[in-house]
RNA sequence: GGGGAGGUUCCCGAGUGGCCAAAGGGGCCAGACUGUAAAUCUGUUGGCUUACGCCUUCGAAGGUUCGAAUCCUUCUCUCCCCA
């Protein structure tokens, strides 16, 4: 088997593809121009589009060239596949804002340098389609009874799929067509729930350029508790630090379940396969330990090893680790002179992101979750005064987990 | 175009004039147990207030009423049936 590929397998990228001897051979037989779609729905990418990132980084590792197509021609559409809801309409404005910022975290998993990588906006020939001519040209070859039969569509059916989202399959399919054309793109690489559009646009270029292309999609990455991958009740785990700071982030990364470590570690690390299995399979103290690794290879690749370092830092000093340093720990400077006359510790709780409103401050302390420093706080009118001072900050904690340093300034 | 059913707090879902900040479940947050895990049990879950209480919330805007999530009018969105 092809290397580039085994790794793939390996490591937890491979659901299925559309021809498995035919990728293999074209793997083989040289570099593959291949891409992957992203959707600039929103200002960043979340821990969603990891999968298809750490596969294009695997495929160019082993000199393959690979193109992020972001989709800011579809964006303006929305995708069906896999949506319960109609998704919003973005304005223009926002989708080219938000094209703009995924490239730039894109480029920390591709080498835009080596390898011919591109990174290209599919509204660059989907903005001046002429209606007619596509619907001459492309539209004609796409069967509705087949479109319908398709799970993403079927489930659509019951809720309700505007017109305009049921020809997202056709865009998708004439992205390929264009890349292959003007590229030589032979390979689509994305999501399962992207099955059905990739096998469309396949189809599009045997029945009008008579070439061969593959797909190849990702499992649809779980939970062992059954939960979403990268999403938490206050929304998802983004890769940008205005959205996600880089110590939240860490600690996603660090509680995740026993059971998904040595899974996780593959799929999003560069450590080799060996290890990943060797520290997944770990118990104890050991998978403990082993979280920590994930969440900080992995914090490295996104936020670089600085800010790793100072999440991993901050987690250990609150945690009771060694070499802790309190530096990557979520903060709030707060004058020297406010303290003079105390603050009401509800009002310091509300300021900071430990609570959002005084009332859930209070329901905090009555439910004996918060703690000054290492006081807890039994008395919701305590006044936390420079007493409570330590080395010019003091560290708010809310349960066992979250921690809050505030700067005395 | 005609007819019907609906839009409730983070989600699902009760509520059909005052006892409703609104049942129940899920989730979330916290406590116990632990390994910053899982499972389990317990508590809590709109905002402000020391408190009495006040304010905002039941698709939107008006109206009836001492009083409306509940009644009326208009608008809007979703679903279903017919054309």
């Amino acid at each position: 088997m092809n290397p580039a590929l085994k790794v793939l397998k390996e490591r937890g990228f491979f659901q299925q593809c559309t021809d498995e001897s035919i990728l293999n051979g074209m793997l083989e037989k040289g570099e593959v121009r291949f891409y992957a779609g992203f959707d600039p729905t929103g200002p960043s990418l979340h821990c969603g589009h990891l999968v298809p990132l750490f596969a294009m980084a695997h495929l160019q590792k082993f000199g393959h060239k690979p193109i992020a197509l972001v989709g800011g021609g579809t964006a303006r559409i929305g995708d069906p596949s896999g949506k319960t809801e109609m998704r919003k309409m973005l304005t223009v404005e926002q989708v080219k804002e938000n094209a703009e910022s995924l490239k730039k975290q894109i480029a920390r998993f591709i080498r835009f340098d080596e390898n011919e990588a591109l990174l290209l906006d599919n509204a660059e020939w989907l903005a001046s389609l002429n209606y007619i001519d596509f619907l001459r040209e492309i539209g004609r070859h796409f069967s509705v009874n087949k479109m319908l039969t398709f799970e993403s569509y079927k489930k659509r059916l019951e809720t309700g799929l505007s017109f305009i989202e049921f020809n997202y399959q056709l865009l998708q399919s004439y992205d390929f067509l264009i890349l292959r054309r003007r590229y030589g793109c032979t390979l689509q690489i994305g999501g399962d729930d992207q099955w059905g559009n990739i096998v469309a646009g396949m189809d599009l270029i045997r029945r009008l350029d008579s070439a061969e292309v593959c797909g190849l999609t990702f499992p649809l990455v779980t939970r062992s508790d059954g939960k979403k991958m990268g999403k938490t009740e206050k929304g998802a785990i983004f890769l940008d630090a205005a959205m996600t700071p880089v110590y939240d982030f860490f600690q996603y990364w660090r509680n995740v379940a026993d059971a998904d470590v040595g899974k996780f570690l593959k799929l999003y690390t560069f450590l080799p396969t060996a290890e990943c299995d060797a520290l997944g399979a770990r118990t104890d103290a050991g998978i403990n330990e082993a979280k920590e690794i994930l969440a900080y290879e992995l914090t490295k690749i996104i936020h670089g090893e600085e800010e790793a370092d100072k999440a991993r830092n901050a987690a250990r000093a609150v945690f009771g680790g060694s070499g802790g340093s309190r530096e990557g720990m979520p903060s709030l400077e707060i004058p020297a002179a406010e303290l003079e006359n105390g603050i009401n510790v509800l009002d310091l709780f509300a300021k900071t992101s430990l609570c959002a409103s005084k009332g859930e401050a209070r329901r905090l302390i009555a439910g004996g979750g918060a703690s000054v420093g290492e006081t807890k706080v039994t008395d919701e009118k305590m006044t936390v005064t420079a007493d409570d001072v330590t080395d010019g900050e003091i560290i708010l904690k809310a349960g066992k987990k979250r921690f809050f340093r505030i700067i005395v300034v």
